[in-house]
DNA sequence: TGAAGTTTGTCGGAGTTCCGACCTTCGTCA
DNA sequence: TGACGAAGGTCGGAACTCCGACAAACTTCA
C-alpha cells in the first residue's frame, strides 16, 4: 500500500510541469497524492459539464478527455487532453462555474481534487505552486499554438501541421477523421482530401484511425 | 517617493489575477514592485523577440502590446496585450527561448521582472505565487476562447464575436479593420464585408479606427 | 497649410471550402 | 460468424473567401 501511494506519488511529480530547476520533494508529491482521491470513469461519461460548480479539478492519469464547449447548435471542441493533463483549474481557481464540458472518450482513471484541499495545500507548499503555474502555462503555450495553426488558411496547412504536433513517440496520430475537422473547425470531407493529397506526396500513410508519418519534411513544407 | 511606491504596489495587487479568496498582503504587493524595473518603450520597439534568451518577463502598465510570431513568410499574430497584462512568463519558467516576439505597438510603460528575483520571491511568499497562477490560467481561459472563435466558420460570425468580446467599458472597440482582420486570421477585405453588414443591421457603428457597438442582440446573433 | 502615410470602402475573377448524398471498408460484440 | 455501427472515400453544385487593384477619407507631422 505504501508502495502504491510511492508509486503514484512518483508519477504525480513526473506529470505536474516538469522543470530541472524545481524539483518536487518527495512530501509534496505524497501530500498532493493523498489530498485527491482516484476515480474510475467510463468511455462517454462526464467529468463535469458546463455551467456546474466548480469544486474540484482534476489530473488524467489514463485515457482521453475532450474539452468542449456548446456552441449554438453543435459544440466546438476546445482541447483533447491525455495523460498528465489538468482539467478544470481554470473554472476552480477562478471560482466560477465550469464553462467547458469535459467527456471521457476513453474509459479513463483520473484524479479528483478539491478545491477546499487544493487551495491551501499549495499556499502550504510554494514549490507545488510553482509546478502547477508551470504547468497551466505550458498549457497555454500549447493553446497559442492551436490557435496559430487555426489561422492558416488551408486546410491542407491545418492538417499538417497538426500532425506534427499530435505524432506519438512512434510517428502515429490515432485520430479519426471526423475528429481532426473538429479540432480544426473544417468538414470531414476537406479533412478527407487534405490527407489524400499528403499520401500522394509521400508524407503519410492512413488506415483506420490511425494515421502514420512517414515523411516529416513533406509536413513540414505543406504546414 | 514611499508613497509613489505605495501607489505601484497597489496596482499590482490590483492587475495580477484578482480573486477574492486571496487577497494579496501589502508586503507581498510591495515585494514584487521592488523586485522589478520600470521601463518607458517607444512606439514599434521590442520587449523580446522570438529566440532570445528569457531571462524576464514583463507587465503592461501602459500601451499596448502585440504578442506575434514569424509564420512561414509572413507572421501570425497570438494575442494583443493590454495593461496588467504578464508577457513572456511562459518562456521565462519553462527556461526556454521565446517563442513569440513582443512588440509594442504605442507608448508603453512596462515593469520589467527577472528571473532571477521572481522565482525565489513566488517560492517565499505562496500567495504571490497563487495569484501569478489564477491570472496565467485566466489569459488560458481567453486563448480557448480565441480558437473557439477562430473555429467559427464565416469571417461574420469571428468579426460578431470579436467586437463582443475586445469591447471597452464603453462598448467601444478601438482596432482597425487591418488588425482585426491579422487577430481573425481573415482578409482586411472581408473583415470590411462583415462590419458593412453588421452596420446594416443596426449592430454597430464606424469610424475611423473605432467601432461602436449598438446592438449586443444584433451581434450575439450573428455569432 | 500641405504632403505623406494610414485607414476605409469597393469591384470582379479565381480559388477553396462546405454541404448533402451515397457507397465501401473496417471493428466490435452478440 | 454475422450484423450493426463507426470510419473512410468520393462527387458536384453552392457559398464563401482571397487577391490584386484602385479610390476616397482621415491623421499626423513638418
Amino acid at each position: 500500500m505504501a508502495a502504491a501511494l510511492d508509486q503514484h506519488a512518483a508519477w504525480l511529480a513526473r506529470s505536474l510541469g516538469r522543470t530541472h530547476y524545481l524539483p518536487m520533494s518527495r512530501e509534496d508529491a505524497i501530500a498532493l497524492a493523498q489530498a485527491g482521491t482516484v476515480l474510475e470513469k467510463y468511455k462517454g461519461t462526464h467529468l463535469f459539464r458546463e455551467g456546474d460548480r466548480a469544486d474540484a479539478c482534476f489530473i488524467v492519469r489514463e485515457g482521453e478527455v475532450e474539452l468542449y464547449r456548446a456552441c449554438g447548435e453543435g459544440k466546438s471542441v476546445v482541447a483533447r487532453l491525455g495523460p498528465s493533463s489538468v482539467v478544470g483549474d481554470i473554472a476552480m481557481f477562478s471560482d466560477r462555474p465550469y464553462l467547458s464540458s469535459a467527456r471521457v472518450m476513453t474509459g479513463t482513471q483520473v484524479l479528483r481534487l478539491e478545491r477546499d484541499r487544493v487551495v491551501p495545500l499549495l499556499l502550504e507548499r510554494p514549490l507545488l505552486a510553482m509546478r502547477w503555474l508551470v504547468n497551466g502555462l505550458a498549457q497555454l503555450e500549447a493553446t497559442q499554438q492551436r490557435v496559430i495553426r487555426l489561422m492558416n488558411r488551408t486546410v491542407l496547412e491545418k492538417v499538417a501541421g497538426l500532425l506534427l504536433d499530435e505524432q506519438d513517440t512512434f510517428g502515429e496520430v490515432h485520430l479519426s477523421q471526423a475528429a481532426i475537422a473538429e479540432l480544426l473547425g473544417a468538414s470531414r470531407q476537406s479533412v478527407n482530401e487534405a490527407l489524400a493529397r499528403l499520401r500522394a506526396n509521400g508524407g503519410v500513410a492512413t488506415s483506420y484511425r490511425r494515421i502514420t508519418l512517414l515523411d516529416v519534411d513533406v509536413l513540414a513544407a505543406a504546414s
